[in-house]
RNA sequence: GGGCGUUUAGCUCAGCUGGUUCAGAGCAUCUGCCUUACAAGCAGAGGGUCGGCGGUUCGAAUCCGUCAACGCCCACCA
């Protein structure tokens, strides 16, 4: 075989993949095996890679392999989300370029437009996930729109229907006026905006110049006091016609159209004047009733509130108390309405600058102040939202806040990092009715059916019925007085379609066909899934949600951990995105630093829970890992076996990483289970760097040109192939290469089905690697010798060891790694060599001519100084009464060692010194 | 306004219920090396009052209080 000295993934990869693919190895079925399910969390049907999914992924690849390689029945279950509101602004702006509008199109055409979008681009990601290595089932490929998928939707909307769980009704929702629908509390982002606090007038409708009798508190009106909140008096404003007016603080000008009232607060001081009386809302001229209602702040502006019932969620609740006249002034794009009777047709902003300009104009704007409050933004269309009346579908959902707290509460479901549980409970325990319907066509059509013949009754009031299709549709019209004889084509199906995530929480029991067909084999294999991995962001749109469903559909929980993947940003910490161009794409990653480059990278930033401060260098500790690994694979290749006899250091060292095999193995199973993806990586990367190849097989390397003995060889190739399984999970396609070029393999062998089972299981002789980390430490003491003294590596040294020498079963190993000649026990050390210590045990290394006396007592000096300060606060801590009679036992006995240690080294140094200074 | 989290080496982080010479890892840095596996490398080295202050304790990076900075989530003061 012959092997470039640097390694190339492009080669390799495709290769791979495609064989492991062709042979359907990530495939899985039931069996007698423990399951490990874990279902992907479904990217946008028409998204593309980006680096969130490349830490999300990799992630899963990790954990899905491993488990495979731990023996079980490993399943993860790939598939794409039809993304309702966003698929369908990509499908609007799609027509737009082509100069159709969607209101010139049917819902058919629509849809038809969409699929064919959706063919286009969907399942590009999919392609991708393949390019970063993941072993997804893909034969499950499923995707949130499919038959299953849609007939588990509409199955579960009839019957949480018929539980009472899901209604209809007229509500305060969350508009987007862009994309014209409903959203849920979730899909609101709140921004902070800087914008103006308008103060309008608001005459008293009286005649110019009344007065109640009672007006001595006005005497004391002062230009600043007027809007000084605290301000305990009455406060009435009058112009110079000497006319009353109330001035109203607000930052939505524009609304004033539908203003019904205007709220006070019975306890304001200020105010008490303007009760029982009438006001006329300014420019409009329309006379309404000052209302009382403690909900009002008395510190907020002028305590004096204007009641929009119609454009506020709180001014709707007012509206709903005292039965005030809703007046919606906006149409369904955020416009003014006819309704409004002035400024028809324009966009909300514009008006609320005209109507400034008018109001100033007229006298009516008292003043403006800068003020700063939070937005609601749509999440997808980034458009302020409009709070509107509308007709929606939703869920109770108390009863899933019931069911869905107490197994994360007592950890049935485990949430890493944990924090997340109080997050999780805050929303649970204050949670509200879910808005589940959307004035979409993208989507699951709401299975609601409106019975005909109703045209005069309002819409809330229609009769309709709820049903999984048409025909059973009917067959529930005809039980309904009246409508005995109702056929199909007299129903009109609600055209409003489901949230999104109202499919996406079904998703661990609708691949199953938990739904649809419950009890089914794979449903009661593959459920619960083992590991969720998603981030913290939609912990309450579809983790929350999936838990609810997960109880209420199968009485058991969808996952058994959560594992919340923080937010990947750039090395400065900012979030990566689009706009700002700091996000790298994946795949020019993958073509740079090879797929197990980039994972590597994005693992070695990502503990669990904190954000990822992505850099691409880290993608190149990666790649340069390949590298290592590559090249020592190359160096065992260059060698020619022989039946020769093992020396003695090879026999040593293969005992000696036997143990140390063992020992990370251990480790990596203990992080693993924990989560700490990253450091188990860390562990692997150090054990075939650091001990591997800088040891190990700087060790067992035979002299130039020598052969190598059979017994070292082939231990060797064990050891490394065993190495490439730990490491398989993290880095799939290096190691699949070599783990098949390590030694002839069977056909259809990979390393993807080996077991790491019994590495796991290993003992590690603690005493060999106490062993041999005395002896790494003379090596690099001995280095470190020669280096100052710039003695070559090769240049053959003696080491002298005084008095005995406790390294001796590693002579061997210490001889080779530090170039010496010997290593002789000596009673006392010769004149002419520089010393160090290793505990208590002094060694010397014969420098002879080269010995500088001058920098060896300036060294010695500077570690006795070292060794005294130590000394003397051990001193302090054994002479504290206290301490020796609080402290246990065994914490006192290990401080008189360390003093008795530290005596016995500043000895040693003084002799050493003193024998230089003669 | 409420809640949560973070602050340890130049950077990114680990340090579990206080005590192993406990102040660590990786990267970066510095020095010397193209030594026939690898310069995408080898060998060696330096670097931190553990955010500030106060307390508990024989003993604090670790526990408590407080302040500060940063971040996140939730909330109907227009």
């Amino acid at each position: 075989m012959e092997l470039a000295s640097k390694y190339n993934p492009s080669e390799v990869e495709g290769k791979w993949y495609k064989y492991w693919e062709d042979n359907r190895m990530f495939h899985s079925e039931p069996d007698g095996r423990q399951p490990f399910t874990v279902v992907i969390p479904p990217p946008n049907v028409t998204g593309v890679l980006h680096m969130g999914h490349v830490l999300n992924e990799t992630i899963q690849d990790i954990l899905v392999r491993r488990a495979r390689m731990l023996g079980k029945n490993a399943c993860w279950v790939p598939g794409t989300d039809h993304a309702s509101i966003a698929t369908e602004a990509k499908v609007i702006k799609r027509l737009a370029e082509q100069g159709i509008k969607k209101s010139d199109l049917t819902r058919e055409q629509f849809l038809e437009h969409a699929w064919a979008w959706k063919e286009e681009h969907g399942g590009i990601i999919l392609k991708q996930l393949r390019q970063l290595g993941c072993s997804c089932d893909w034969d499950r490929t499923s995707f949130t729109m499919d038959g299953p998928r849609s007939e588990s939707v509409i199955k579960v909307f009839c019957d949480l229907y018929d539980k009472g769980l899901i209604y209809r009704g007229l509500r305060m929702v969350n508009w987007d006026p862009e994309r014209q629908t409903a959203l849920s509390d979730e899909e609101v982002i709140y921004h902070d905006e800087h914008s103006h606090l308008f103060y309008l007038k608001y005459y008293v409708d009286e005649p110019a110049g009344s007065t109640d009798g009672e007006e001595a508190d006005a005497q004391t009106l002062s230009a600043t006091d007027a809007f000084d909140p605290t301000v305990k008096h009455q406060i009435i404003h009058r112009d110079a016609q000497g006319r009353r007016y109330a001035v109203v603080a607000t930052t939505r000008p524009e609304t004033i159209m539908g203003d019904i009232a205007v709220c006070i607060n019975p306890k304001d001081p200020k105010n008490t004047w303007l009760r029982g009386k009438k006001v006329i809302v300014p420019l409009v001229n329309r006379v309404v009733p000052i209302i009382e209602d403690r909900y009002v702040e008395i510190e907020f502006g002028t305590g004096c509130l204007k009641v929009t019932p119609a454009h506020d969620v709180n001014d709707y609740a007012l509206g709903q108390k005292y039965n005030l006249e809703i007046i919606d002034i906006f149409n369904a794009d955020a416009t003014i309405a006819p309704t409004a009777g002035m400024y028809v047709g324009m966009d909300r902003f514009e008006c609320r600058k005209q109507i400034s300009k008018d109001l100033n104009a007229a006298g009516l704007l008292e003043k403006t102040e800068d003020y700063d409050n939070k937005v609601g933004y749509s999440e997808r269309t980034n458009v302020p939202i409009e709070p509107r009346l509308s007709l929606q579908w939703f869920i109770r959902m108390q009863h899933f806040a019931d069911i869905a707290l107490p197994p994360v509460e007592n950890d049935d479901i485990r949430f890493y990092p944990t924090k997340y549980k109080t997050t999780y409970r805050n929303w649970l325990e204050n949670i509200k009715d879910w808005c589940i319907s959307r004035q979409l066509w993208w989507g699951h059509r709401i299975p609601a059916y409106f019975l005909p013949g109703q045209e005069n009754v309002k819409d809330e009031d229609r009769k309709y019925v709820v049903a999984e299709n048409i025909e059973k549709a009917v067959e529930k019209a005809r039980h309904i007085a009246g409508f005995e004889n109702v056929t199909a084509d007299q129903l009109s199906q609600d055209e409003g379609a489901l949230d999104t995530w109202f499919s996406s929480w079904l998703w661990p029991v609708s691949l199953f066909d938990g739904i649809t067909n419950p009890g089914n084999k794979e449903i009661e294999y593959y459920y619960p899934t083992n590991d969720l991995v998603t981030g913290p962001d939609i912990i309450f749109f579809w983790v929350a949600r999936m838990i609810m469903a997960g109880y209420e559909y199968m009485g058991k929980m969808p996952f058994k951990n959560v594992y919340f993947t923080g937010i990947v940003r750039d090395k400065l910490g900012r979030k990566m995105s689009k706009s700002l161009g700091n996000s790298p794409d994946p795949l020019d990653l993958i073509d740079k630093y090879g797929a197990d480059g980039v994972r590597m990278g994005m693992m070695l930033s990502a503990p669990a829970g904190n954000d990822i401060l992505f850099d691409e260098s880290l993608c190149e500790q990666g790649r340069n890992f390949n590298n290592k690994i590559w090249n020592a694979f190359r160096l065992t290749q260059s060698w020619q076996v022989a039946d020769i006899e093992q020396p003695e250091s090879s026999r040593i060292a293969v005992e000696w990483f036997q143990a140390q095999l063992a020992r990370t193995a251990a480790e990596m199973d203990d992080l693993m289970s924990k989560y700490r993806i990253s450091e188990a990586l860390m562990a692997i990367y150090k054990l075939f760097w650091d001990e591997f190849a800088s040891w190990y097989l700087e060790i067992i390397k035979p002299a130039y040109q020598q052969p190598i003995d059979r017994a070292t060889y082939q231990t060797t190739m064990q050891l490394f192939e065993k190495q490439l399984m730990l490491l398989h999970p993290f880095m799939p396609f290096i190691t699949e290469e070599l783990w098949q070029n390590v030694t002839e393999r069977e056909a259809g062998q990979t390393i993807m089905t080996q077991s790491i089972l019994e590495m796991n299981a290993m003992k590690a002789d603690d005493s060999i690697l106490a062993a041999f980390e005395q002896a790494k430490q003379i090596v690099t003491e001995i280095r470190s010798i020669r280096k100052s003294k710039n003695i070559g590596p090769r240049e053959p040294l003696t080491v002298e060891a005084v008095g005995q020498n406790p390294a001796q079963a590693m002579n061997s190993i210490i001889l080779k790694m530090a170039g010496l000649e010997d290593i002789i026990v000596v009673p006392a050390k010769s004149e002419g060599t520089s010393a160090f210590m290793i505990g208590t045990q002094e060694f010397a290394v014969r420098l002879g001519g080269l010995i500088d006396v001058k920098a060896e007592l300036e060294k010695l000096q500077a570690e006795l100084t070292h060794l005294e300060g130590f000394l003397k606060g051990v001193n302090a801590k054994l002479a504290n009464e206290n301490f020796v009679a609080h402290a246990p036992a065994a914490v006192v006995e290990n401080e008189r060692k360390k003093q008795a240690d530290a005596t016995h080294k500043i000895e040693t140094i003084k002799e050493s010194m003193a024998a230089l200074s003669k």
